[in-house]
DNA sequence: TTTTTACTTTAGAATTATTATAAACTAGAA
DNA sequence: TTCTAGTTTATAATAATTCTAAAGTAAAAA
């Protein structure tokens, strides 16, 4: 993803594009295939990776951001810290409890055949199914 | 589940059968259908419920008690709290976004006709379901 | 361009859920 | 009964996250 289609995401997000989240954008957004991270794991990579400076909080406020214009979404993970995904199309997990890594399964890699009705007054929203690895 | 049937229950799985405990258990185990939790909410019900003082350390040992003795089980919920679930059996779940809901699904519900295989290396421990629902 | 304004970043404090600690308590064995 | 190891408890500590208010900055207005 090039610098300008950086700076064009962020604004038509209605967020300026300031040092940080330009440089938080080209590092989750500048990549071929899924990024699974957390602020921690994501704080480490950006200290390692860029010159720039980042408070935590700005980290937080900005992934925010992102996740709320829809730029990223959040993976349920049982766990303290939460896990986010550069993948926001419909999509489902492995999870490798010992390693802590979360890989993706395209929806048509699962198809499911039967699935109960949602309860009276309730619509299903969506379907997320989550393999739980072992060795 | 009987007085007696609680206490051998605890006994059984090493842990002393204590006033608070007892209480915990017959709480818990002593009801017909499939019960939901955190901790704060378990809280309540107990100070409710009971006259017995828990502090809240004893709260969260017991039911760590209880779910390693595997009586049980723990649900992947995005948020911050804990779900604890008495249903101990391999199932699914749907999800109530708008009131924090949780309901059980049994797996004879759900077929799932194809799915991929382990990444190498790795086996499937267990696929587990998550609809969320919407009204 | 300068000025202004609203949006951002920042360091640190506050909050929330959970776990650790160490002293007082208690179930069950001796 | 007495003893001992397992429990409960209040409180402190920790960890992830959010809040706050002051200082900084992008972009609109003059």
């Amino acid at each position: 993803m090039k610098k300008v289609d950086i700076l064009k995401k962020l604004r038509s997000s209605g967020l300026r594009p300031t040092k940080q989240r330009v440089e938080i954008a080209k590092f989750l957004f500048d990549r071929d295939t899924t990024f699974h991270f957390t602020i921690e794991s994501l704080e480490n990579h950006l200290t390692k990776k860029t010159s720039c400076k980042f408070a935590l909080a700005t980290i937080y406020n900005t992934i925010h951001a992102f996740k709320k214009a829809g730029h990223l979404s959040e993976v349920d993970v049982r766990g303290k810290k939460t896990y986010f995904d550069t993948n926001i199309t419909n999509h489902h997990h492995f999870y490798d409890n010992e390693t802590s890594e979360l890989i993706d399964i395209d929806t048509s890699e699962i198809v499911i055949q039967k699935i109960p009705k949602a309860p009276n007054g309730k619509k299903i929203k969506n379907v997320e199914v989550f393999i739980n690895l072992k060795n």
